[in-house]
DNA sequence: ATGGTTGCAAAAGATTTGCACCGGA
DNA sequence: TCCGGTGCAAATCTTTTGCAACCAT
């Protein structure tokens, strides 16, 4: 943790900008929810547990030049709202899977990159340079069918 | 098309609905466009042209109506606003994976179905009712890179 | 006349932006 | 002092909803 924030801070300083405390909190939110897929209200209220007057603008420009800077991933799950995640090293460049669950709601995850065919296919025949990929499965979780 | 048309009206009077003009001019946009990918907007532009006093509302609640009789798909390329597709015999049930060109924002399609391995994994690992998947690939396209 | 359908306007909900103020180098 | 960072409120943009009018059966 102490090191991932010392590494956001060199990554953003090559940009001038600034890991500042509200920055900081937020990614401390992010860190501490790596497993979960928190929306910037979600986000917004976590931080507000620790720093009371923070303002939702600040979460949503901070999600995006986390983004920007490839310190946070956004994902969309259709469900109205946008989802955050950060990245370390140990996911990084990983593309993650999600298995959606119609019923209830929960989102599963499958890591493994098995697209890798495709991928190949998508760059051979449409001479098209594949730089992302993201897989959502819908159906109903073992709990709910 | 008169078909199609025909084959709709069937679907929609089994639940009681009505193919009324309003709607057969939103069904014949999308039948025309096949192979666009439209926005509610975009419908409600071209639907005006023959109807100049539908409204917005209406165009979102007929692609409301035919979503849920399987009659359009929506998908969702993560640019704040939903697209709209009519499904014919011809690719129904047939899965798209989007490629989508990150530079101009061209949006090529692969429609075969390569995911069957993984969907099987799936089902099989996580117990997982799979009931449909999205692919969407981001990169860039022959022109742009 | 009955009940689905429609247009309009207002509402809703997520996100962005304008702006004045603040706070650290 | 200076300039990026911040909170607040207002604006934006897509989509939804309330409601009275409408139209075909």
């Amino acid at each position: 943790m102490q090191n991932y924030i010392k590494d956001v801070e060199k990554t953003l300083k090559n940009g001038d900008f600034k890991l500042t405390h509200r920055r900081k909190a937020v990614l401390g939110v992010l860190w501490d929810n790596k497993d979960k897929h928190l929306s910037a209200e979600e986000v917004y209220n976590l931080v507000k547990e620790k720093e009371p007057d923070v303002g939702l603008a600040t979460v949503y420009r901070t999600l995006e030049l986390f983004s920007g800077f490839g310190i946070v991933c956004s994902m969309d799950f259709g469900d109205g709202r946008m989802r955050y995640e950060c990245i370390d090293s140990k996911n990084e460049g990983h593309h993650h899977h999600h298995i959606i669950c119609l019923k209830c709601g929960k989102i599963l995850e499958m890591a493994e990159d098995l697209l890798d065919d495709l991928e190949a296919r998508v760059s051979r025949e449409l001479s098209f340079k594949v730089l992302d990929h993201q897989l959502k499965i819908f159906g109903h979780c073992s709990e709910c069918k």
